[in-house]
Parts: C-alpha cells; sequence; structure tokens
DNA sequence: GGCTGGAATCGAATCGATTCGATCGATTCG
DNA sequence: CGAATCGATCGAATCGATTCGATTCCAGCC
C-alpha cells in the first residue's frame, strides 16, 4: 500500500493550483468543472488538462459541502442492529425504495443505528436529511439537535413529534381488520405474539405497563388494533421479528392450559415460527388453530402452508419516505403519506374448531 | 411542518455569533465545544449557555470535517441493488461485521451501489475510505478517483489491484477441497451452479469467453477450485444468489439426458434451489444426487437436510475489513488478510449412485 | 523584586471551493 | 462610427470551524 503519491510535493493538489497552472482563476477553474456558467471551450480544455497534469481529481466534496450547504447525504436510522433489521425482508424492501429514490435524486445513504450511547454521534455526520425507520421516542434529543440545524426530519411508523414528516401504515386499523376477520370465523379466544417492545428485546407476557412505557409504536398501535376486536386478547412478547422468535412465542402460547384457537403475529416471520410451534406440538393449522400473519412478504419453505396476512406496501413506504425527503430538502410541503394494508386470506386461518 | 426556526434572525447562528455573545474569541469557543484545549470551567458554562439561548447546536460538521480533512464517513460499495445484495444472510453477516467496527470507531456508513452510471457520483461522497465489496473490475476508475484524493480502498474479495488492501477468501482452494470431497465419494460427473458472472445476471451455461470476460471475481475462482478436481465440469450461471435461482438452474441441470450426480452450488441459497428442484423431479438427495454449498448460513426450513457446505467467515470479513480500514486512515501498515473456508459435511452429499 | 512557568485566551491564517458583481473585449445594431 | 449587448473571465467575499503561535496574567520561587 503506498497511499502516498508518488508525487515529489507532498500537499495533494487543489483547485487553485489547477487554475495556476492553467492559467486562469480560481473561479473560472470552478465553472469549468462545474459546468455552471460559461466557459469557453478552450479554456475548459486548459483547466481539465491542467488537472490531469496535476493528478487532481475533482472538487473536494468536503469544501462543496461546506460552501453549498449541502452534502447530498441522507441518514437513514434503523433501530436495531443491522443484523437484526435485515433479517426480515420486510425491512429491506423498505429500504430498497428509500435507496432507489434517493439513488435516482443523485443522494446517498448513511445508515446509521440507534445506539443508545452514540446518540450523540448521530447528529455529528454531516446530513442533509434524516429518515428515522421505527425508531422509538428515545430519539428525543437528536430531533431536537437536527432540528435546531434545520435539517428535514421524516419518520415512518412513528408516532407524532413537532416537525417531524410522518409516513404512517394503518398498523392500528389493518391489525383491526385481521382481528374481525377471526372474529367473523367465531374466534374469541385470540392471543397475540408481539415485536419487542423494548429496546432491550425482553420477551414475556403483554403488560399494561410494558406497553405504556413501550418505545415501539407499531407494536403497540397493532395490539391496539386487536384489542378493538378482542378487549381481553393476551399475548406474548417476542425478541425480535424472527421465524425462530416466533417458534418461542408459540410454544409460549400452546403449551399452557387454555389454549387460543387464533393467534395474531406481528409480523410474517413470527407467523411462521408460530407455525413451526404448531407443528411441533401437533396441533394442525388451521383446524386446531388459526393463523395471521402481518407484512405480505414471502417467505421460503412455507409449503403448503399459505399464510393469511396483512398485506404492506413496504416498497412504496420507502420510497415515499424519499420522495417526502428530496421535497423538504427542495423547499416543498409535501402532504403526508399514509399507508395501507390490504388483509391477503391464505389458508392458515379457518372457523374456531 | 415549521424547518424555519421561530427566531427573528433568518439566518442559523454560528460559533462566531455564539462567542460573540459569550464575550470571548471564536478560538475559545471551539476550544469550549471540542474540550480539546484549556479552558475555565466558567468561561465553558458561559459559551455553552450562550449556545443555548441561540439555539445552536454545536460545530456544523460539514465545516469540521473541511478543516479536519476527515469526515468520519466510510464508504462501502455493494454491487448489486440493495434488494438483491440483501436476500442473501451471507452479506448481511458481512455488513453487520463491517458496521460493529466502523461504529466502536465513531464513524458512519455510507451505503453504495455499484451502479454503473453513478460512476461519477460515488467519489462525490465525502469520504474519508471506501470498502468494495465484490466489487467488479468495473470500479476501476473510482479506484483511480479514490487514489487521486489519498482515500484508501479496501476490497473484499477481489481481484489484485495497485492500492487497493485485499481482504481474501480463500474461494478456489476451498471449492477444490469441496470437489475433492465429491470425487472421494466416487463422483465425476459434476456441475456447477455459479453466481451471477455479468452485471447483467444473465443466465445460462458457463462458457470460457463468459468467464474471461465476467465481473465477478468470486463467480470465477469458486469455479476453477471445481475445475482443479473436475476439469470437464460443466454449468449454468445464476441470475442471483438466491433459492429461487437455485430451482431454475437445477431444474436445468436436472431435466437433461446427461444428469450430473452431484451439483456444487457457489453459495447456500442456490444449493438450497438445487434441492427443491431435485425434489421437483422425485430425484433423491443424497441417493441419487449430491449437493454442495458455499458459505455456511443457515437456511431456515430445510429439514430433514442439513446442507453440506463450505462455511467462511463472514462477520470476520466484514470486521477485518473495517479494522483494515480504521488502520489505514491512522496511518498504518495493516497486513493482508485471507480467511479460510472450511467443509462441513452435512447429509446432503453421499456416495455417487 | 525580578524571573520563570503554566494556564487561559486571543488573532490570524487556513481548509478548498463557490458565487456575485465587476471588468474587459468583441460583436452587432442603428 | 458610437453605443448597446453579450460572453468570457476575474477579484474578492464567504461558508463555519480549527489550530498554531503569540500574548496576557497570575502564582510561585529564589
Amino acid at each position: 500500500m503506498n497511499t502516498e503519491a508518488s508525487s515529489p510535493s507532498a500537499t495533494r493538489p487543489n483547485l487553485a493550483a489547477v487554475a495556476a497552472l492553467a492559467g486562469v482563476s480560481a473561479s473560472t477553474a470552478s465553472l469549468a468543472f462545474s459546468g455552471a456558467g460559461p466557459v469557453s471551450e478552450t479554456t475548459r480544455a486548459k483547466v481539465l488538462a491542467a488537472a490531469k497534469s496535476l493528478n487532481y481529481a475533482g472538487p473536494d466534496p468536503r469544501a462543496q459541502s461546506l460552501r453549498r450547504g449541502r452534502s447530498g447525504i441522507i441518514g437513514v436510522v434503523i433501530e436495531d442492529r443491522l443484523r437484526d433489521a435485515f433479517r426480515d425482508p420486510i425491512n429491506i424492501a423498505m429500504l430498497d425504495g428509500i435507496a432507489d429514490e434517493l439513488g435516482t435524486a443523485g443522494l446517498a445513504l448513511l445508515l446509521l443505528t440507534e445506539t443508545g450511547e452514540a446518540g450523540a454521534d448521530i447528529s455529528l455526520a454531516p446530513m442533509d436529511a434524516v429518515i428515522l425507520v421505527g425508531c422509538s421516542t428515545q430519539l428525543d434529543r437528536s430531533v431536537t439537535v437536527f432540528r435546531q440545524r434545520g435539517i428535514p426530519v421524516v419518520a415512518i411508523e412513528a408516532e407524532r413529534m413537532p416537525d417531524v414528516f410522518p409516513i404512517d401504515l394503518d398498523n392500528r386499523d389493518a391489525s383491526a381488520r385481521g382481528a374481525r376477520h377471526l372474529s367473523s370465523l367465531g374466534h374469541t379466544n385470540v392471543a397475540i405474539v408481539s415485536l419487542p417492545l423494548e429496546e432491550s428485546h425482553a420477551r414475556g407476557p403483554i403488560t399494561r405497563e410494558r406497553e405504556a412505557a413501550s418505545s415501539s409504536y407499531t407494536a403497540t398501535q397493532r395490539s391496539l388494533g386487536v384489542r378493538d376486536v378482542f378487549p381481553a386478547a393476551r399475548g406474548v412478547v417476542s425478541a425480535g421479528s424472527f421465524i425462530e422468535e416466533g417458534l418461542i412465542a408459540g410454544r409460549a402460547l400452546l403449551e399452557r392450559g387454555d389454549k387460543p384457537t387464533a393467534i395474531i403475529a406481528q409480523s410474517d416471520l413470527l407467523a411462521v415460527g408460530v407455525i413451526r410451534a404448531a407443528e411441533e406440538l401437533g396441533i394442525g393449522v388451521p383446524a386446531q388453530l388459526s393463523v395471521l400473519g402481518f407484512d405480505g412478504v414471502h417467505v421460503e419453505g412455507l409449503a403448503p402452508y399459505e399464510l393469511t396476512t396483512l398485506v404492506q406496501p413496504a416498497v412504496e413506504k420507502g420510497s415515499a419516505a424519499g420522495r417526502a425527503v428530496i421535497e423538504l430538502l427542495e423547499g416543498g410541503h409535501p402532504e403526508p403519506v399514509a399507508f395501507e394494508s390490504e388483509l391477503r386470506v391464505g389458508n392458515t386461518t379457518g372457523p374456531a374448531s
């Protein structure tokens, strides 16, 4: 590794050096590179030749971003560790929507995770705007900093906060719709498998206290939707949106005496895990147990089951966030967006036994 | 959205304004924030109070990165679209390794994709260093720019390039080891399911021409390793590392007359797809067909199979890249790293029929 | 009392480019 | 032929902070 250039000058060339060699002023050289002004063809050629001879790679992005007040970087804050967040395809789909939109607009995507300690760090990078995905309200402090800096903030599925542009999903209504589907099939003893409620990702039963203190808006809204139909629905909290966690939660619910006839999982991966638990215990799906998911992602190896689930437009959610960021950066005032999920009935729900 | 602050001054406060209000010089105010120099407690308090009263969020990262020559941002360039790259857990594991190291060092991760057109864009962001993962040599131009800028470049599983720090995997040797395993079981008619060879992700047979023109070092190395043992091994190219693609490739290989007795897939997902294809066609695994994978990732729903595969240390690969970047940034000269994969024998390979 | 040393603070240069207004020629039009 | 116009180029201010060397001030010491 010979990181140092072979040129004798220890210092890297800058625009001024290029301009000097080309025999023009720095301002002209700048125009030659950016193309944002009238420059004669011969002058541009001279500047480019000088740049090449000096091994100059073009204007320094750092200086550009200071002067222009824009860095072209959009922060995307994910709540979990990457490892966890990317295990659920729903998050990848959303990120893909964001990346598409930003990439088209020539913006880069800075991936940040919501680590409690580095909260100060989050606001340290030169970002033009921020997208929070499924983030807790613990980010209050960071949001304050963003506001002070005049950085637009877009939040996907988050509790309302002042000066934060919302991209919403009908978590509560959709969950209620799913619950009514089960209700219409005659189910009354329904249990919930919840997404993690705290940052600690602790398992255990759903309690009012935990929900009240929860940092996950999505999880609590989905539970509320279920209770709009089944006020007494109980449930357990998983440690993450993984099949393995659904399995654990499913066992916890199905090994006990008072077995539910239907389980509403807050993600498809959790639902698949629940089905696995039922298989393990010799409980037929949907004959003895109905299982409902959420997200509408494709899960490998689920055949012959076709999961009944609430399909959400994940990619669109991401691209809507991307578009909102772009419009906010351009000084526009986009309309808040709210997406709706659709109940897709498969063969994992059936009449109550 | 009220992006504009409510303060009457249209302009955002800067360090100078804070310093003026606190009755100190800008240099002292800077020290008060950075803590990089002796500042009396009372002065620091005054500065902080002034900052609060002006709604000042701290030094502007843009200006800091210009002055310091560091932005704290590391670019990570992924070859595929995110959607595709993140469908294979192996990539996520690696990214997680990278993110861990960088996060610990207080560096942020800029996610970039290797889109042909935006090649210019890639070098436009204010990055301190770059990690290329499984990238093609098409990035030559970008690498040139990075070198001119003095930005260290680390490449994971890439062809050797000057001034690029390599993180290697024994793709060829490991594949040869896997092939010998099959050879020792008596197999002679072996076929390969290759990772995509071109950016176009075109399917079709493996040919010398395609391999010669290939942009995927990993794919060609793995094929070479197989041919070290089975010089005449033929094969097909998949359109991506997905189960579905393995299924397509498996059908293509198994529906023909001259069926192989063993298939070497270049990823575990592809291998799973091949197994599905065999099931579909009523071909027993491993009785009639042995299947070998690569990566050693956990695939849901594969039971009762336990894939024979080459286990690579994916997370370690990522963290090694992260550490290398950090050391290079500190001016160190780290040793190149080469990882080895280990053959893990499951129940998908057996004696040739 | 004069001298030394160290802590606290300040001034000014610097990082590298962008951009606005001014200037200078050359062309065109009346 | 003079004036208006337009294109090309340049000077200088600016973006917002960091940092080095210089200065000030006070305590401690012989």
